[in-house]
DNA sequence: GTCGTTGTTGGCAATTGTGCCAAATAGCCA
DNA sequence: TGGCTATTTGGCACAATTGCCAACAACGAC
């Protein structure tokens, strides 16, 4: 068994990840990176918004951000998250078939 | 692109994975169904605590429950779960890494 | 320099999450 | 039936998250 702290270490990242927009934009970077501006249009709410959901994935440490003239491009630092959706998408599933299980 | 419906649902069930407590509690699960009352010797709170994070994971599709003589057993419904910890644990050393560069 | 574009930050109100206590419930077992 | 054990629920105080607006910063174009 693992201690405490490594829990609390994961929660966080995982934390950072549950949020619609934030899932939106992570899965967006799974294809390359994006400017701020390209990340609000697909998520559409206020460019302030966008930024500081993007700080949130940064601090945990799941995107990293660089200058590029004069917009600032997000990426994605860890490419598994992939599965993780994968992984997200079949318990969706499951509860879904749940769901039908108590209809019938 | 997917609509943000989708989106959405796979928040909620990241967000019912981001906690500490319920991540001990799902880690300590892949191993066989525990009671509450082992759940609640794992992750150290009061009982009423405990029951409301399973209340959380069990609406999230994330666990199932039955009762077994006067307990109450919960298990995994999805075992993939695994994969999703180790890619978390990915994010998690990563931004080890990045804090070791700066510091150099 | 001044302007426009691109992002970030501060502040605030509204919502949501958390953890404890106390009370209620569900089943066993005598 | 009545008590006992295991668990859930209600309620409440406190903390954290969210999203918008407004203000600010950075920087290239003119």
């Amino acid at each position: 068994m693992r201690r405490r702290a490594e829990y609390e270490k994961r929660a966080r990242v995982i934390k950072a990840l549950a949020h619609p927009s934030r899932l939106m934009m992570v899965d967006a970077l799974v294809d390359g990176d994006l400017c701020v501006c390209e990340l609000q249009k697909i998520v559409g709410s206020d460019m302030s918004t966008v930024s500081k959901h993007l700080s949130v994935l940064k601090a945990a440490g799941i995107v990293s951000d660089r200058k590029v003239g004069q917009q600032v491009h997000y990426s994605l630092r860890v490419h598994c998250i992939l599965n993780f959706f994968e992984c997200i998408e079949a318990v969706v599933k499951s509860a879904a078939g749940e769901q039908l299980e108590l209809v019938r």
